[in-house]
DNA sequence: GACATTTATTAAACTGGTTTAATAAGAATT
DNA sequence: AATTCTTATTAAACCAGTTTAATAAATGTC
């Protein structure tokens, strides 16, 4: 669990002994391709670790698929929404490929949070990291074109569109496989 | 303070006592219409709760206003990207109306969350109650057409059209004038 | 009450996406 | 190797917005 351990310390000081006492409540679980983390309806009390991998997070409305997120490597993730407000969910998790995660419930995590006050202090300072990316991917919907949030994804995201079908990404860019074709056909005249 | 403390209580409990401490940190502020609260390169170290008036909370990029969010009364507000990274702003925060504000420090508001528990519980709530929006703001941007996200601002917060000038609101939802008063002629023609 | 300024609407030409459908290219299966 | 299934591109018609410019309506000021 040493790339965990290293995640958590990215975020603030946890000594030993407390990092011990947290790690002791994380499984490892594993999910083959193609299954399924989370499914609408259900109640997530999950919160995971990505330890190698690649999930999408996605809605499908009126036959629709849109993909809200893509979690990979050094990831944390869950269906936040859901999560927080204890609701059922209405998205999917899905396994994109063979994956491994590191996993602690929601009652463990609260146990975790009352031992050790600097894994509190993380706890908080995730979700304002949390915040801060919502905040940025807020102003990216309002302010960038298709165009530029793509070629912001290729520079910041390399390694998805390796991993990742094309026409999901499109999804994720809230455009048709269709339109991204043509961005991209665009870009590559110049 | 009453409407402050009633807006605090609506997320968690807090003793009188627990309360009282915390109000006394509260300075009373008030700015005239057209004025600022916060200009771009400038630090905030305020977190506001609008007791009267009205605060646009926008940027301005290439000559084009860009507004975020609208304050009225009962909402907490900062320019909290800002305020939590302890960065400078690149926002306005303007008084579209006079306002009258409740402020406090981020160091009075640090002993408040340090003296009790409560109010730090707090502290955490409201910070998910912005997650849980701010989460809502992206599916809307995502999943919604412009008329659809104008009716629901419509059904939503209908006092700000009395009181915000239209072509802020068009600027709110990511819509020029003329494209909102085109949505606004669709609509009235069916 | 007249004038100046700000705000909202309309028109016309344009643009970057959409949908639908056909085709091409790549990957998996037998 | 041939077949099937999935994924990506292209074309054509369409649509909801844009920009620019002119006009109309509302508001504020002297």
């Amino acid at each position: 669990m040493e790339d965990l351990k290293k995640t958590i310390r990215s975020f603030t000081q946890v000594s030993d002994s407390d990092m011990e006492f947290g790690l002791q409540f994380f499984k490892m679980k594993t999910f083959k391709k193609g299954t399924f983390l989370l499914k609408p309806d259900q109640y997530i009390d999950d919160f995971y670790f990505m330890k190698k991998g690649c999930v999408s997070y996605y809605t499908i409305e009126a036959g629709t698929t849109r993909v809200m997120e893509f979690f990979n490597e050094g990831y944390f993730f869950t269906d936040l929404y859901a999560y927080i407000q204890e609701i059922p969910s209405e998205s999917y998790l899905e396994a994109l490929e063979d994956v491994t995660v590191y996993t602690i419930s929601k009652a463990d995590q609260l146990k975790v949070f009352d031992h050790s006050h600097q894994l509190e202090r993380f706890g908080r300072l995730s979700m304002q990291r949390t915040f801060v990316i919502n905040f940025q991917r807020i102003n990216e919907l309002r302010n960038l074109s298709n165009q530029e949030r793509y070629l912001q994804l290729l520079e910041k995201r390399p390694s998805l569109f390796q991993r990742v079908p094309q026409y999901l990404i499109a999804s994720y860019l809230g455009l048709t496989p269709v339109g991204l074709s043509k961005i991209r056909k665009r870009l590559s005249q110049k």
